[in-house]
DNA sequence: GCAAACATACCAACTAGTCGGTACTGTATT
DNA sequence: AATACAGTACCGACTAGTTGGTATGTTTGC
């Protein structure tokens, strides 16, 4: 057993999961500090509120899909376009749980609390954007390989990605079962390779 | 002034504006009593709990928003797959004010409740599922005239329009604007063509 | 010895929901 | 016509429990 992690971090932790799955005004502080082995004392010694965790969350969040995403096979290919298909193969490939266990943390937490808290806001908004700004730069390289000159940019195509995969998941959570997430990848990824002229299907 | 409208329909009306607009848990029984005008007493006369008012709140936005279609203007095109893209084209105009005011109550809602609350999930994901199923006919009807048999369902599509939909209402409540929402309609519309054959850009 | 890391007890504010009562309408009885 | 009664809509003070946060004390690592 490794109690050794040290509070900070198991409320971090207790944060991602809690806050996923029941949303960020239904979960307690006390929930919190039950779900993290923590006393009230310590909660407050590390925070100063309920929405300072909630930021300090959505860093974490940040720092651990970053390390997650770089450190993913989905980089290994020379092709830029085989490198964006990867990547959507890849998010399918996560998508194995619960939708509380798969779904996004910043995603879920921006949509209940946009408007009351701005802080919490910017930071779950950070951690979408900066994902999506590690897929342009292979989306223009794809373009300029294919010799493609589109009336969409890279960037609004990067955060379609993230708009289809945020959406997959409020419908997984509807339906409480993620297979409709991963038809969701399978219409991304065949969009894309259109995109770039490619036929999905290229049988009959 | 017509302030003849029963409390009870001013209370779903509430209903629908806090709880899309801050959440359903952040919203209080007295916010909603107070944006309709309304006392605690005739709140929990027409409704045995505020997880009641989201429930019927949930028909009710089911209602207005299939009223609201069936009597759009995209149906008029002869050509099932011209009504499917004028869908499309449709759901972008109507992406007019805040995110707030143009995010589905479904979405909304069920992303923070369907683990709490069963009835809640269920009524939110019929509104979803149900508004969904009124485009497979014409993704159907688009596929055997375009002599398409793809290894995608029109059930599939259907839903992939609202994944679509509601992650476009997640980042544009990210970002606090609903530009990145037109964006991902744009990709969508693109995708429905390209998936039966129509360059969306017939010009280079 | 001293500061950071916790623990315990507590509080004021707020929460959903309750409850006895009022006002108004329509209907049946006398 | 007068009365009695029933049903619905509504009111607002109240409560039992919960909330995020605080004040103060104790332990631990260096």
């Amino acid at each position: 057993m490794t109690k050794a992690a040290p509070a900070r971090n198991r409320l971090l932790d207790a944060a991602l999961a809690l806050f996923r799955a029941q949303g960020y005004t239904a979960t307690t502080v006390d929930q919190l500090c039950a779900a993290a082995g923590v006393t009230k004392g310590a909660f407050f010694h590390h925070f100063a509120s309920k929405e300072a965790l909630g930021v300090a969350a959505a860093e974490y969040w940040g720092e651990s899909t970053s390390a997650l995403f770089a450190g993913a096979p989905y980089h290994q290919p020379g092709d830029p376009l085989q490198r964006l298909v990867a990547y959507v193969d890849f998010r399918k490939a996560l998508l194995r749980g619960t939708p509380a266990q798969v779904c996004c943390y910043a995603g879920t937490v921006v949509q209940e609390m946009y408007q009351a808290s701005p802080a919490l806001r910017e930071a779950c908004a950070a951690c979408i954007y900066n994902h999506a700004a590690t897929l342009e730069a292979d989306i223009s390289a794809a373009c300029e390989q294919h010799r493609l000159a589109p009336d969409w940019t890279p960037r609004s195509l990067a955060l379609h990605t993230q708009a289809v995969l945020q959406g997959a998941f409020v419908l997984a959570k509807a339906s409480d079962a993620i297979a409709v997430a991963e038809q969701s990848c399978d219409h991304l990824k065949r969009y894309i390779q259109m995109l770039f002229g490619i036929d999905p299907n290229p049988s009959t």
